[in-house]
DNA sequence: ATAATAGTGTCTCTGAGACAGTATCGG
DNA sequence: CCGATACTGTCTCAGAGACACTATTAT
């Protein structure tokens, strides 16, 4: 810290003014796709446009911590409510914070942003400054890998927050491999093929059955047996998958990886 | 963004106001063992603890983006300089934000950490508002998982600074495994022993020689030979290592992954 | 009945790690 | 000369992926 050679009552309000907000990056399945929440802005600027849930931290008056700012902005703006435990089972963390001058076109504003995975949830209902919110799926959003709109994109995201979402969903795709973070996404009883859903709705490509059928299985802590049966069989036959809870691991290992990733490499 | 509710002229002036700073967790490695540049505090509060290097963002004022601050202060607080490239082949990254109200005792400060890894350089010397600057190795801040620090330790570190560090070590030894960041803790040619010594030096284990060796070049992309051989043999005895650069790969495929993890999986 | 699905068996290939062995260097 | 070191060869084992197969369900 390099503020000693300001008086030691030093008011931050008389110097250079920083507003700081959280953005939250909420991620959920639905039937089978990825879907992100989104609000609709009722304000400039991007007014009518569609934007991250978020807003300002609370600095000093009701000071908050971040993630609880982030766990605000979500109830606020969506409607959904701690009682009925609809927050209890979001996986919450940080996801990295976005601050070059001139993202916001007011004044400087930095913004930390929160990536939440959710299992399937109740859609939203609008609320403090959002026009409107809703489950938008990923795929519709036209997003490239450089947070730009694809062309004929007519869809876009207010300030930074498509390059904000690419790094969400990267980061998402990534902590599958290696965390149970995927068992986030479900129910608390959930099937193999389930999971496996979960997986190709976020990797965005199939994967074989047996294969992963197996690999689940065999990594230590990723699911454990409830010992009971899925009262149905697959939506268009075959027997009756077994139940699972998420197990103890906190990290895979050996990892699920990614098939094919060459591309990326150089 | 939730200001809409405020008037449009809204200036954050007026509302809750909060500090930006950034921290730098600046890695390299000196004499086999991994230090990391830390700042003696000239004033309170925390005056004459050690602590990491950084300062507040420029606002609005000479805004500011926050890689450059971070890159400001590392050079101010350390009079390591632009002008001999000094800080050309650093590699600098986001590691995360800590914002836990009351992590500074005078006000709400939020600080956006980075995480920088350099070749060995220079001493630092103080400058800005360091009254002194030094690589410390990081073995004897006996620093736990935690952050805290280990009993009989007397040295400890400002603010939250030791939790800062602990994640970015950890950070470091995770993208030793699958990005070849460890060339940027090595001259631009270096040999595959003093490739090896990196990743036993953050990592804290010895590897085997061999295996790693045949691993290192088996990847593609992670060194590229320059077909000429260091002038010296081994510290004691043993042939001339070849040379080699860093190739251009972004991602080690497939990744080095470090020996015996088991207690971290549970 | 038919098609789709859950789950298992098996084979192959890659890669990690243990170990050994050779050539080359410093002291 | 001696010991340490740079590499290379080889063996074994774990795991990923392709494929095949059976049993069970929805339609």
């Amino acid at each position: 810290m390099s503020e000693s050679e300001r008086p030691a009552g030093y008011d931050p309000r008389d110097y250079d003014p920083v507003s700081v907000t959280v953005d939250v990056v909420a991620l959920t399945i639905r039937d089978g796709a990825l879907h992100v929440l989104l609000v609709r802005r009722g304000n400039p600027p991007y007014a009518g446009m569609w934007a991250l849930p978020g807003g300002f931290v609370r600095g000093v008056r009701d000071a908050e911590d971040l993630p609880d700012a982030a766990v605000r902005e979500l109830a606020e703006e969506t409607g959904l409510n701690a009682e009925q435990g609809q927050l209890e089972r979001i996986h919450l963390e940080q996801l990295g914070t976005y601050g070059t001058p001139g993202r916001d076109p007011r004044m400087r504003v930095i913004s930390v942003a929160y990536l939440a995975f959710a299992p399937e949830l109740p859609d939203p209902k609008a609320g403090g400054d959002a026009a409107d919110a809703a489950w938008v799926p990923v795929g519709r959003l036209g997003l490239t890998d450089g947070g730009d709109q694809a062309p004929g994109t007519t869809r876009r995201l207010a300030f930074d927050h498509a390059q904000i979402l690419v790094d969400g969903l990267e980061r998402a795709r990534g902590k599958l491999e290696y965390t149970p973070l995927a068992t986030a996404f479900c129910a608390p009883e959930f099937t193999v093929p389930e999971l496996r859903a979960v997986y190709e709705a976020v990797w965005g490509e199939e994967l074989h059955a047996g294969n992963f059928h197996r690999k689940v299985l065999s990594v230590p802590g990723f699911v454990e047996s409830t010992g009971t049966t899925s009262d149905r069989g697959g939506r268009k036959g075959g027997p009756r998958p077994k139940l699972y809870r998420a197990g103890d691991a906190r990290l895979l290992h050996p990892a699920l990886l990614r098939p094919s990733r060459e591309e990326e490499i150089r």
